[in-house]
DNA sequence: GATGAATGAGGATTCATTCAT
DNA sequence: CATGAATGAATCCTCATTCAT
């Protein structure tokens, strides 16, 4: 993380063209690319465009990316940095309630992650996943694994700690990860808004972590068996 | 080729080329048309394609659509008949609790939509919607609006009835909404699959039904504070 | 011209499509057809947008006609009657001076046919000419050289009777033959126009005929040597 | 194959493939497409074939021009390059008698346009000009306006002179360029020639001006009542 | 005879990819 | 290294023509 992104300015104010930074070049057309696979899918992304975006000509993505699928590997790879040791350490760290921990997992989640350009890769993965199935494989393995990891060991700990239910834990995830994709899928597509309004993310994270936690009966059944399969 | 497509194929298979189904053409080219739109994106979609799998020449799919646009947006429109009306009798009719109601609707939505090919229509959006605003618009005002306004009934129900807590309606909508299309995903995309095994479609929403009702935590605060906003 | 065209009416007011007479429909298609033809060229004129005028089916047409260029085919030989015996007859009794008798000729040709439909014909042969070599000279032998000798005789006929000097009678005739093109030209396309004035086609002959007469100059060579070559 | 086409083949013959001729280029897809438009019209022309005769692939005529149309356009336009401001000045200086002066404006002409492949243009006017409004509109503005005032000049100076009698200028002008487009069309067609000599166009000029300066009439009317309307 | 559904060859256009400079 | 001119495979779409009804 370095010395990745020095500028994230990709139009340098005063820097004349051809004097950038030629170790910057695979960053910026990763950058440009990603933008525009999220906009407007792998296909209807041009590569001239990929190149004009990141400011070279149409030959030179050809220099660093052997070709459009590559590139796309590329950018997806780029974006899937593993940050879940140190989310991991931070989250062994965290002394609060469970109930707090995991409105607090979620919420960090979304201003790290799920609010900038990276949750494009998730929708990336929902498009044009089936013509990558190695693409795929790999984003299950380094993301999705990981990320349902982190959220079951704080379910876990919850249960442990006599705070949570003795839930199934697989549903459970599933139940927090849910959340999380209806946030991207309500930042990238209009489809489900009510009304043109977007959603407010952090409202939305409370809310439903409220739920999650209390849900909506006002009764709590005499014998507690929620446990299922 | 002779147990390729024993039945599948609409064609009897000795039968003369020239066929004449006038009626029968629009909507075997839009069954044809929807699998492959959800299989392979709008773009990866060949007309030829549609036509091959429609029994029908490259031109007769243009006979009844005049673009591919046309007959994604006729995919989509055929798709989105308005069940809601259908929908609503069954459920104003309803006479069980209303934790019973919800778990039945979502398993109704699941067995009549999600797991048909009509799901399809809800992946469609989310990777081509960008292409295609009106179609966005449309399928806003023709499934989302109606069916976030059928939950919300089912919620209302249980706050009127006493059985629920009189939670925010517009978030607790997002939420069996976010359970729901999480369920097309993983339908649609090995991704959020926990290594290779696809969900189990009604233990998922058993689950999330039982968790959104109850609650994860063992204890309930003393305020009931669960109002947000 | 008798029987040909009992109603030119194709739009027949009260009878239903079906009843029309079966054995006007090739001379309804050759109308309709020309019209197209001159209007778009014959590229650009659709089979079915001759049918439709027609008011007969696609299928109609090939019933008639085995294929495209045999319609177009058609229809030049439809319109390029032998009307010139009749002419000849006409002219040959006619008894005023000949310089009377080249402004009737021409005026007399505009309003029976330049001014009509038949006259794109000559358009047509510009146009089109060059993938039809056949029908050029069925063209040239029908209409063509007929027509050059009609006006040949008109103006051996000045000479013989001392109204016209002796000039080489081949490019006389050209020059008759070139002032009746122009009219055509411009009524088939705007782009001679002065302005987008249309040219008053009576005067535009008076005119010709006038300048062709007497010619621009106010005096006249002592020794008359007009003939050339 | 070895000799079809020893001379007009630009590019060398054992040259590599990929050129670069950034700068040539244009230019010479105009010339190949002017003569394919003009051969075959607009329809008829393939842009294989124009890319073919200009010696590239396919591709590169898109790279030039966005489509057909504007390629049409750009044929047009290219060759309607304003000499007549060079010709103007030209003809300001003359010196000798307006009827040789006709003579020669007509001649030259011939030998510096409607001989030339430019005169194509013309004929695609009549052709095509239907499908291009805005084509027609500019090639009136630029070919046929200054084109007639420049006529029109040379005869206003016979009449000032005194050499040429008081005749209504605007159809004096249209007898001169019907003689032009005459020729053009007998350049163009086959349909107006006598047996399948083709004309003879210096002869005709000097024919064509001969009777238009002097007239077909062995006798003037006493009181010289030339001008019409 | 008429009809119009169906066909498929033909042609414009796009764009990833190559490669001479 | 970078460029951008050139390529040509791929695909949409048109429309003359066929033929079962």
């Amino acid at each position: 993380m370095p010395l990745s992104k020095p500028f994230t300015d990709t139009t340098a104010s005063l820097a004349p063209k051809r004097e950038r930074r030629k170790e910057a070049r695979p960053g910026e057309l990763l950058v440009a690319a990603l933008d525009l696979f999220v906009e407007k899918g792998f296909a209807a992304t041009r590569m001239e465009e990929v190149a004009a975006r990141a400011g070279v000509s149409k030959g030179t993505v050809f220099l660093y990316f052997s070709s459009k699928e590559e590139l796309f590997k590329a950018v997806v790879r780029e974006n899937i940095s593993g940050r879940f040791e140190e989310w991991n350490a931070e989250f062994l760290a965290y002394e609060g309630s469970s109930a707090d921990m995991l409105h607090h997992c979620m919420t960090t989640w979304w201003h790290r992650i799920g609010s900038t350009q990276a949750s494009g890769i998730s929708k990336l993965m929902i498009s044009e996943g089936g013509h990558f199935p190695d693409i795929v494989t790999f984003y299950q393995n380094e993301v999705v694994q990981p990320g349902h990891a982190l959220i079951r060991r704080v379910l876990q700990r919850g249960i442990d700690r006599g705070e949570f239910r003795d839930v199934d834990l697989d549903f459970a995830v599933y139940g927090v990860v849910a959340a999380m994709m209806f946030l991207i899928l309500s930042k990238h597509s209009r489809a489900w808004r009510q009304g043109d309004v977007a959603l407010d993310p952090d409202a939305y994270i409370a809310n439903q972590v409220a739920v999650m936690l209390q849900g909506l009966c006002t009764s709590r059944p005499i014998a507690d068996s929620l446990r299922s399969r």
